[in-house]
DNA sequence: GTCTATACTAGGATAGAC
DNA sequence: GTCTATCCTAGTATAGAC
């Protein structure tokens, strides 16, 4: 039955994002998944036949979350609403899919060097499509002139923080996991610097 | 004569912090660094006896810059010139350490397996006295309530993502190596940033 | 202080029994 | 479709000649 087949290839990339995400590509061992499993080693090598290919497929895993994500650039006219609703999903996955947000962002530092080129491309096309709507909202007059690239560097960054370097976010604040009014007080922050630096911040990011 | 030690040393560090950076700890092999570096392999294990002293050795060079970082902190009384000198110098260690910078990056990524417990501890106490300067300019009106912690992380996602992910920042600019007006504008745009952000930006932040 | 040759081991991958 | 036993390469580390 095939259901077999897809229910322990979806265990084993569920445990396999874990620990590439803990240890890197290199420095996991397939035993390792295998044990922590439950499953025999020769069987991730049964279904993903290289430890390579078993990477590749955490990696895919994020990559439709993270091409989703910039849907509010399209939904939106107004870039208030689009860049806050833009950071929030950023925000959300990184607290929803912590670990392969690490793997991915660990392939990124090294220079991807197991991502596939079609997908490195699509997410290069994106990247542009959003830095000429931001660059449209300036010519329009509907924000001040920031540079595009690097606002969207700016906006990546500290949103993927919270997912990347959380072993550094646990120990400055003192809790081994952060809750959800935690990831709502880093959205809030985030929002309010983007918009405030934008010059289109909508009143109540006025607090003191 | 020790000279010869020191000099190879230096040498090996060097040219092992690239490919540390670019490979992580795991997938580097200590013979391409010997070849990098034109020396023999047993040389490395001669200074070093091990990987991952070797390893640590690199992890040490960036410490120091970055203990140092912060002393804008201490040596400003207003927030505006503390906060805005901080960001630049942020800037200017991934601008002039950018293998270290991934390597550190990289260690914490993982949760730190190997930065020595003291180098940890020295860090954690100085995020948590920057925490509270900020605290107390709050505290005195001198800028808008803002989570001190999640700045903190603000700040230092979108300035080491300059040397972290380099290779996603060639590849939306379209340059192989960013130049000293790129790493000016970045500055320029997170200075803005958190400064409007915090309610304490110094007039010429208010561009077209 | 330098280098060649080699020992040793971990870990990815597979053959073949069930 | 599952698992045990094993192969084999790659890579850390060292012994010992120069």
């Amino acid at each position: 039955m095939a259901k077999i087949r897809e229910r322990n290839r979806e265990l084993i990339i569920q445990v396999a994002s874990e620990f590439f995400a803990d240890k890197g590509f290199a420095a996991t061992k397939t035993i390792d998944i295998a044990n922590s499993a439950g499953l025999p080693k020769a069987n991730i090598y049964y279904y993903f036949k290289t430890k390579q290919n078993l990477y590749r497929s955490v990696l895919e895993s994020i990559i439709e979350p993270l091409l989703q994500s910039s849907a509010p650039f399209h939904e939106n006219d107004d870039p208030a609403t689009a860049l806050e609703e833009y950071i929030r999903a950023k925000i959300r996955i990184s607290q929803t899919h912590p670990h392969a947000s690490k793997v991915f962002a660990s392939e990124i530092m090294h220079g991807a060097p197991h991502l596939p080129e079609d997908i490195s491309a699509q997410m290069l096309e994106q990247a542009q499509q959003m830095c000429e709507r931001i660059q449209s909202w300036i010519d329009q007059g509907l924000m001040t002139a920031v540079p595009p690239q690097h606002l969207l560097f700016t906006i990546w960054a500290s949103t993927q923080t919270y997912a990347d370097f959380d072993w550094q976010i646990s120990q400055v604040t003192g809790k081994e996991k952060l809750d959800q009014d935690d990831y709502d007080q880093a959205a809030d922050l985030i929002v309010k610097l983007i918009l405030n630096g934008c010059g289109i911040s909508t009143a109540e990011e006025e607090t003191a």
